[in-house]
DNA sequence: GATGAATGAGCTTTCATTCAT
DNA sequence: CATGAATGAAAGCTCATTCAT
């Protein structure tokens, strides 16, 4: 019995995720979410209080799972290999979790000001975890002196920023190859920058902007 | 049909900025615009078709004072200053059109398998034109041998992902600092990374992906 | 001055003529009106209280017409020729005003219960008129012999029948001879029947159902 | 689809026949019909796609059930005797369906250029199938010699015209006596005409128009 | 548990009418 | 007189949610 309300719910996560992450959360009605996973209308209401339970649901997994990955990231124990693995990582779950990667890019910011606040706070409260992921993996790579100093918080956002919006580019295209393979890319420039060697003198620097 | 009040053409324009920029193009009323308007419902629909074209005209006009501000950048003759400026005029853009370029980030892909095909092409049709300029940009680095060789489309996807990130993070905390004063970190951070001088050895490189 | 504002009024009830004898009253807007009588929209509130007094106005001239046309037709002496001349006279009405007679037939029922009293009690007042006189008609062929002894009212209502049931076939086939052509056809019809002359034995008989 | 509460459906119409016949289809609107039927305005769109599918569906079950009452017609073996049944079947359908034969009336040329096309096809074709029925009917009157030569198309919309007029009278007076009453004089009506015996010399005849 | 028929609040859009110019 | 920009009541329709079965 709980084996059969546990498969019923991930079909109606799965049906779910397709649909929100192809039309988006609003455009998505109930009545399709329910034709999709071969499920009544009726039923969606025993396993979610309402869609947008739904809609969290998917969310909490997905981070969890993206939490999980990166917490197994410290396993190296050189930063450069972390930084190289949480990359991996990232690039990973996108490549494996198209849907739910799109979905969470498409509603990263939809959802504010909706009418059920637990939601939204919720919602929030993941993003500032992952925040705050980042911005204590970029301290570590300060303290270790792998980096140098600055916000650690805009280092966090700028690599979030490198790795999304090549994912990003990778989503909507119809780029075949797999996504890990920009991997090492990814790792040299954020470390090393764009910039040839041959361009030795750039104004400004980086300073703590905090 | 074009001869009508501007100034009431703006105040629709101004309120559905602000609406669609907090609560998000469908959470958002008709009804709510007007009242913000100051305006009649009905006379909403005698300056816009319908509530997707207020949607147009707002990213259409966004889009091409965005643009304005990209092309003034090669009045710069040298290619570091022109990336300096690049950034300089993307962070005064949201700086200065806060509302519009948080609009523009929580719908960019919310957009696709809407009903009006017009709107969707014209909408992943701006979205092409940035990633072309941004794409042009970095092949002139690389020609000018500024840049390392490398996929420039990415290059153009990195660049915009790190300034776009910490104008993300910027628009949600209350950071009340000028975002402006990045330019340069962002600048230094995106030619020459984020390692300190110490960090020599860097697995990989950056190669051409396409 | 007098004269412009009757050329107007007429420009405003010709166009409307035209776009309630295609669409239909309700489905026609008083935009298009104003745009197809090339006269700004609120003029024609000048010249009309509102949207039903145009559609009441036309029907007033139209019948006031067919009226006088009717009235004309006592001028013949025999009954048998008046009944000609009748039968005559509103095949020529609806041949000559094709747009009218459409927008008479079509909106004959349409205006029952609508809210503007005043309509609705002079539209049937003016079906009721064109009755009396049919009626009326009826009982002088009876009182002059010519017909046979019947409940005058129903005769009317077949003969208005024939006729019109003609008549609309006519306007909506592409048919272009002259209606007019029917005349002697229709007049035969009533006065003698369809049977053949061999059809010598009929159940029943004309009875005064009244 | 179409498993769901037959009695509902059954409701709707019945409300929907009301209110059109008395107010016309556009001047109905669905919360009037739902509210009529007892039951919620959604629940209206789950038995028809729109208003206009009400009314198509209406009209459907309506001449579906004439044509019925028409067929059994043919079943008498005298022309004559079948001329009759065709009266009386008429009269007797209007009286037992007195709401839906002024629905008939009142919408038959209203639908023209509706939005719908499908609608529009589906009743200009139901009436052009009455039309054929009625001139297949005189053709073979003429055939079997009981009627005189003459365009069976325009004997058909006669004996039709005969017909409605009397019914419509009937419809809007407050006649009690029953409809079918008239069967025996609109009968001999048409097949001998409301001449009496005495009048025997009128112009023209009964020719064939086609 | 599972269902889907039933619901009505709420949406976008239309359009007759007004009124300042 | 003439205009057309402005209006909001009212329309058709959708869809998240409920609840009897």
């Amino acid at each position: 019995m709980e084996k059969m309300s546990t498969e019923k719910r991930s079909e109606i996560l799965e049906a779910a995720i397709n649909l929100f992450s192809v039309k988006g959360f609003e455009r998505t009605t109930v009545d399709e979410i329910a034709a999709k996973a071969n499920v009544g209308k009726g039923t969606i209401y025993l396993y979610f209080r309402n869609k947008e339970h739904i809609f969290l649901a998917i969310v909490e997994e997905g981070i969890s799972y993206l939490k999980q990955l990166f917490l197994q990231v410290t396993k190296e124990k050189d930063f450069t290999l972390q930084l190289r693995e949480l990359i991996l990582s990232y690039l990973k779950f996108a490549e494996d979790n198209r849907e739910i990667y799109r979905l969470f890019m498409k509603e990263r910011l939809a959802m504010r000001l909706c009418n059920d606040s637990i939601i939204e706070k919720r919602f929030i409260e993941m993003h500032h975890e992952l925040y705050q992921f980042f911005t204590d993996f970029m301290q570590r790579g300060m303290d270790e002196g792998v980096l140098c100093p600055a916000d650690p918080g805009y280092l966090g956002m700028a690599l979030n920023g490198i790795i999304s919006h090549c994912v990003f580019h990778w989503l909507y295209s119809n780029d075949q190859q797999p996504l890990t393979k920009l991997t090492d890319t990814l790792c040299h420039l954020f470390l090393k920058g764009a910039a040839s060697n041959l361009n030795l003198h750039v104004s400004g620097g980086v300073q703590d902007v905090s």
